[in-house]
DNA sequence: ATTCATAATTATTGATGCAGAATATTTTAA
DNA sequence: TTAAAATATTCTGCATCAATAATTATGAAT
């Protein structure tokens, strides 16, 4: 039993959350079928919160479902990943775009915070991923819609999926700052256009990143 | 039993439909506790399938799960209508573009013939409803992501919480024909531009009847 | 003897009913 | 009127049974 939590979760979510986890991991390939019986023993637990669980990564687009065959790893393409950030690049630039016009000063204090903890993480890997994350995550909060967010925060997952996604290539890490800065400098100045465009091509290099 | 179909589906996916049906007909009004127990009795099915079907529900928006309180039919603000359509004239709007540049001359030659149909329909609203949804997705099957295919789903489904929004106002079907129109124009002409601008002008316009 | 088709077996998912736990409601007493 | 206890309701998770797909075994034909 792990540490309690001040906010309990139902025991599906739990399996979802961890299931993510061995499907980022690679724990779980993409194209593997996943075994019900196998995985609940594992866990030490019934079928039936694994198989909400499945029903949950489902409609992430995280495992597809058969009937009567039961829930594989989702293969991403090539071409799906174009797709997903394709996506992304058009929401988080409408995001972009919304945040250039509608932010306090005090919000635009917050991205230029995170922004500088980011230009000092740079060489650290994990950390500048989980700061990038951070930093697209709070300027979507701010863009206030919550749709936007929880269909953003699906894709990304599906992003995830790839197994180059993650990883940053040699001098990466130093584009993308590059990039958010000239992201942050254009919201600062309120150019809601700029921004969009500078995000859209932060996107675009992301995804040549990737491949 | 219904007519056994050519694809058999799960219990629970027939579940989640069945569900949806009745939270579009306000059966299940936005707010409402749904009593899992009552449900599938009334059903004559147990609690698991309606559990999973929940789930996916919960998934696509519908529904809003309490830990240890069950699920309720989700409420839609009049701040997250406008969110949904913001979204959905962002995604349609780029479809539009996407199919202007890419689209071959039968598949613009399907646009024009549901535009077609849609102008035969007029004053039948149920048609005219079907018709529209029709022409919405089949441009969006040819903008070829199926990413957008599921996301777009999904706020279309949130949108139809809405009390207001599946119904047309008086003189909103010619108002939104003569947008289609529009529309088909500039994809036709190769405009891509043009159609997403048209496009996001269509959705504007429909939120504007919706309130 | 080998290969293909068919039938029997096995393994896995789909669905059910039940027991336990948490929460909400009602009742009772101060 | 308020607070605590008892009751009722509802959700969570599990063991079991049923249905279906996958696999293996069997037999006939070449």
């Amino acid at each position: 039993m792990s540490a309690l939590s001040l906010a309990p979760r139902a025991l599906y979510v739990e399996v979802a959350e961890l299931l993510r986890q061995r499907i980022f991991a690679r724990e779980l390939e993409p194209g593997s079928w996943i075994d019900e019986l196998r995985i609940s023993e594992a866990l030490g637990i019934s079928r039936t919160p694994l198989r909400e669980a499945l029903k949950v990564l489902a409609a992430e687009g995280l495992v597809t479902m058969k009937v009567r065959r039961g829930a594989y790893v989702t293969e991403v393409s090539e071409k799906d990943l174009r797709d997903v950030y394709h996506l992304l690049a058009l929401l988080e630039s409408d995001a972009a775009r919304v945040v250039a016009q509608h932010a306090t000063s005090a919000q635009m204090g917050q991205l230029v915070a995170l922004q500088k903890n980011l230009a000092q993480a740079t060489g650290h890997r994990d950390r500048f991923f989980e700061l990038n994350e951070a930093f697209h995550m709070l300027l979507l909060d701010l863009a206030d819609n919550r749709w936007r967010v929880q269909m953003v925060a699906d894709l990304r997952k599906v992003m995830k999926l790839n197994r180059h996604s993650s990883l940053f290539k040699e001098g990466r890490m130093e584009q993308s700052l590059a990039e958010h800065r000239a992201i942050v400098d254009a919201l600062v100045a309120r150019q809601p256009e700029l921004a969009a465009e500078r995000m859209s091509a932060h996107f675009m290099s992301g995804l040549q990143a990737a491949q």
